[in-house]
DNA sequence: TCTGTATCTGACGTTAACGTCAGATTCGGG
DNA sequence: CCCGAATCTGACGTTAACGTCAGATACAGA
């Protein structure tokens, strides 16, 4: 057996609690080994499971979506059928991946915008009607700058 | 009064629930006019407000994490320190938007290259010993791409 | 073998972001 | 003024991803 490690070993290597590794074995996403009274022993096959895990967990993905990828090639007779399958489902998620980037960089952009108009206009505290500013651009410009409905001062 | 709307025709308009809205204004994020009665009506600045917190919430914002950006401005004694605030607040978010948006596209390049991986080994069903595949690359390559160790088979 | 520390298995608690349901009240058209 | 539809205020339910705690076992070093 190289290298075998107990729960408590693999948490403080990966940075995360004994909890969260039972948890994902609850959601089916990891099987480690078992000895005889029943201690789970982890290989660098394991560990590297988890790292995986965790990559995508920290971005967002759900316990559920990761194991819809782990288990992409369940089901399949042949092993050029399953990694068909695998492959396909990674398409999926590089798909949604860049949706999601796509998404962040218009909010990016959208937020620049905002930072830009309150910098401009700040000696009214963007209000459109401050005495600072009788022609406030923000009210010009609220219905293009999505964001500028939030920072907007509250009362009119 | 330019335009105000019932609870449930600005849920219509904007695709969400009416349950939605009202745990809005419980969270602090909107505070919408009211009549007599207490029917909760909405202006135009509402909707904006509105629209601008579910952009947010739809990218992953918590919305404590919105609660602090429309409140950026309180407590300060000027407006001018108050556009300031708010500018500064906005840099941490688009600070932060940079980092996910950059995690996600290392992210995105990891599982390309595990998909070439899987498609160059195919016939293996990407498992290390199997004998369509004595050589299997992807063994030599599953430290390098983490993501192989979630997609490798399990048994060994 | 003894023992202190780690692990085990339930099982209940927690937080965010709503869903759902009941009973009372309000609104707006006829 | 009437009445059906919408809204109101609690209040409890739900899901995901763990945290926490208790009591029992297992493991490893002296």
């Amino acid at each position: 057996m190289p290298s075998e490690h107990k729960i408590g070993e693999v948490a403080d290597a990966l940075g995360i609690t004994v909890r969260t590794i039972r948890y994902y074995e609850e959601a089916g996403l990891l099987e480690p080994l078992r000895t005889e009274g029943g201690t789970r022993y982890y290989t660098e096959r394991h560990m590297a499971r988890l790292r995986a895990i965790l990559h995508l967990a920290d971005n967002g993905f759900s316990l559920e979506a990761i194991r819809l990828i782990a288990a992409a090639r369940e089901g399949s007779r042949s092993g050029d059928e399953g990694s068909s399958r695998v492959t396909t489902r990674l398409d999926e998620v590089l798909e949604e991946l860049a949706m999601r980037i796509d998404a962040l960089a218009l909010l990016k952009e959208e937020i620049v915008r905002a930072r830009s108009w309150v910098r401009k206009c700040r000696g009214c505290a963007n209000r459109p009607t401050s005495k600072g500013c009788p022609e406030c651009p923000v009210r010009k410009h609220v219905a293009d700058v999505e964001l500028l409905g939030l920072i907007w001062d509250q009362h009119d």
